[in-house]
DNA sequence: CGTCAGTTTGAGCGAGCTCAACGTGAGTGG
DNA sequence: CCACTCACGTTGAGCTCGCTCAAACTGACG
């Protein structure tokens, strides 16, 4: 691992609204999350955006260049944040040399694959109340695998952004932050966030969690 | 390529409702589909299942066990079909011989990454009619690229595996088949499906298509 | 202290779902 | 070869969840 440090380059701070890459940029390098956090999104035709993904400290950030050399996504911070460069031609070169992390580099798109995959079940079956609990809970697990709080943490998105990653308007996300905060099962004021019963909120989302 | 082929298995053929691996099946290899397709699937604990995916000719599938050597989804074939079987950690040293091997591997997983995203924009902003179209486009150029025809094909799958696939329920997805065949720009009986327009169908997605 | 992006709340509407009934065709057994 | 069956598909009628449109509120930042 020491040999992969080599490669990485740690960038310089980005802050809120900076781009990493735009969409149709040409690809040269994934991104790990340092600090701060990312969303990726497209633009369609008619110029407005979808979010496909949220990036918190400690995910990598990228992938959707590698197919066609090109990225599929534009990727904006959403508040100060760091990062460190991988140049993915390095990448491949070293992992031919090191088993361990041509191994690590397939579960990291692997995990990426069976990520979509369980989105791709919540937007085909899951209620818009099961949607956004679901979300509240992945980043939940999210900031805690970092050795964050499970519970309390910052929205680092807008509502409008959580609406366009979950097909929802921003007034359905509003409405319903407002809802379960009302049953008792969060408290959100801003874009500060308290889970006040975990148990409760994975039982909405049903047996299943994502 | 000569040394891919010696760690491929040429397994016997499946036929429809044959299992090619289940939810939570040790990850041994991928598939490569030869012939037929399949679908793949998740049960949620109330039994009732979300299709993930259809595989074609020419298509990997098993990705999904990857990341955590477990599959994350069933796989079962939706007509006679055969496949290529290629153990994953063969394949995983192979690549570490061939830096080409790893190149294409790497796209590969890169390229299902690109593809789950777009399905995201896809569930997350496009009506029903939309959904239908986009699908139908993507099968159709799916089939061209192994040499079939893009405006007439046969859909192996049910239209309750497409409603499943697409968030949709069976009588949207068959109104809006009914819809789209009384406008003129396709004509299905059963299974079978004619692409009468394909600039119309393009049209009713959007300039960016799938 | 003004501005503006982001958020909340309300009222009404409609796309797609639910429930129900009927049609159809491929496979099976007599 | 036909009758039966059962999964699959179609069509209709009514309802509901989340969307649309509109208006007011909040807080961060210059």
């Amino acid at each position: 691992m020491a040999q992969l440090d080599t490669i990485v380059e740690r960038n310089r701070p980005l802050t809120k609204g900076d781009h990493l890459y735009r969409q149709h940029d040409n690809f040269k390098s994934i991104f790990a999350v340092r600090s701060g956090s990312f969303k990726s999104y497209v633009l369609n035709s008619s110029g407005e955006g979808r979010v496909t993904g949220f990036y918190l400290p400690g995910e990598i950030i990228g992938l959707d260049g590698i197919a066609d050399h090109s990225h599929a996504n534009s990727a904006i911070a959403l508040e100060h944040a760091s990062i460190c460069e991988i140049p993915f031609n390095q990448l491949e070169s070293l992992s031919l040399q090191l088993p361990v992390l041509q191994h690590n580099f397939f579960s990291i798109m692997g995990a990426e694959i069976t990520k979509d995959q369980k989105v791709h079940t919540l937007l085909s079956s899951y209620s818009a109340e099961q949607r956004i609990t679901s979300f509240l809970l992945g980043l939940s697990s999210r900031y805690a695998r970092v050795g964050l709080s499970a519970t309390r943490f910052n929205l680092p998105m807008t509502r409008g952004d959580i609406g366009e990653y979950l097909g929802l308007t921003v007034e359905t996300v509003s409405r319903l932050l407002t809802a379960l905060q009302k049953k008792g099962v969060l408290a959100v004021a801003n874009r500060e966030i308290e889970l006040k019963d975990i148990e409760a909120l994975k039982q909405i989302v049903g047996a299943d969690a994502l």
